[in-house]
RNA sequence: GCCUCUGUAGCUCAGUUGGUAGAGCAGAGGACUGAAAAUCCUCGUGUCGUUGGUUCAAUUCCGACCGGAGGCA
């Protein structure tokens, strides 16, 4: 079988990956596929730094605005869509650029993985939590052992959103959560990836980048893009509402902090996210390494 | 001017009945196969305001001085 070439630019948060990923796909004749979390969300845009049209130069931009934000999402979801993005495309002789910072999404996807479908269950969430509230984390953690020792001694006990989350998958795939990761690697991968990995010499450069965007996106009319999600439910969705530049805004709007903090706060998780997504592709495999200024 | 309280990690503070000290936040590093912009793990030497004194030993007790807060005049 032949394996799909497919590029992928990965980095950061505010290193510029997006119109860096423009550029490539206007000298491959490409298309970009966003590996983003975020991105999905109609109506989140000017928090999310999302590509504005007239930025996209007329490369056509898939996975960017398809869900709502009261849908929750998750790797799998992604995987199918993001999949079937790149075949298309492919198909179409164009070559597939994947755009994007969400680690997780990006390599499940670039290694070839399929994970079937599996729902959320809220009131199966719930209700471990609870269980998690009042019998403590180790006891919930000595149940995901029960069904699945494997996955139990890959997850700390402390991380229970993650045990939740692996016993969630157990009980509503059919499978443990460890056989269904075994399965997800069966097969070629049907990718044959080159990663551009973008990164800046320093983390103060890095910083310095983010805070300009953040500045960018208060005058952007970040405030006023979040109040309208706000009422259209934006706190109360299961994936969205985690979002940062948005969540920070929360106790601002219940008069509970000035909106100074909320800037300071967006810098400060943005800064953390970012460290966390440098942590992440320093270990992916990469073809190539560009420091940008 | 007098009296009281206070000065400990970048910040907010705890503590040592005298044997040179520890939490939260901030910060740094790391993990990651189904919420991932989420979640979790690891990392704390700092003239204990300055300066004298008592003591084998003072950040801890005593004095003075210098900051800060409050009270009385």
């Amino acid at each position: 079988m032949e394996r799909i070439r497919v590029y992928a630019v990965v980095g950061p948060t505010a290193v510029g990956k997006s119109a860096y990923a423009v550029e490539l796909a206007r000298r491959l004749g490409g298309e970009i596929v966003s590996g983003d979390s975020m991105q999905l969300y109609r109506g989140m845009d000017v928090g999310t730094a999302k590509t504005p049209p007239e930025e996209r130069k007329g490369v056509p931009h898939h996975l960017l605005d398809v869900a709502d934000i009261a849908e929750p999402f998750s790797a799998g979801r992604f995987l199918a869509l993001a999949a079937d993005a790149i075949r298309e495309i492919h198909g179409r002789g164009k070559t597939p650029i994947v755009c994007g910072g969400t680690g997780l999404y990006v390599e499940l996807l670039l290694t070839g993985r399929k994970l079937s479908e599996s729902r959320a269950d809220p009131d199966l969430r719930a209700e471990l939590f609870r269980f998690a509230d009042e019998r403590g984390a180790q006891a919930l953690h000595d149940r995901l052992r029960e069904l699945d020792p494997v996955s139990a001694d890959g997850i700390h006990p402390n991380n229970v959103k993650r045990v939740v989350r692996a016993i969630e998958i157990c009980m509503t795939s059919g499978l443990t959560k460890s056989e269904a990761d075994r399965r997800s690697g069966e097969g070629e991968n049907p990718f044959l990836p080159h990663v551009v990995r973008l990164t800046c010499a320093d983390r103060e450069t890095l910083y310095r980048r983010i805070e300009k965007r953040v500045d960018e996106m208060f005058a952007n009319g970040l405030e006023a893009e979040v109040r309208a999600l706000c009422e259209r439910g934006l706190r109360e969705t299961p994936t969205a509402s985690q979002a940062i530049g948005y969540k920070e805004f929360y106790p601002y709007f219940d008069g509970l902090c000035p909106l100074e903090t909320v800037k300071e706060a967006i810098c400060r998780n943005t800064r953390r996210y970012a460290k966390r997504q440098e942590t992440w592709f320093s270990h992916m495999d990469v073809q190539e390494t560009i420091v940008v200024p």
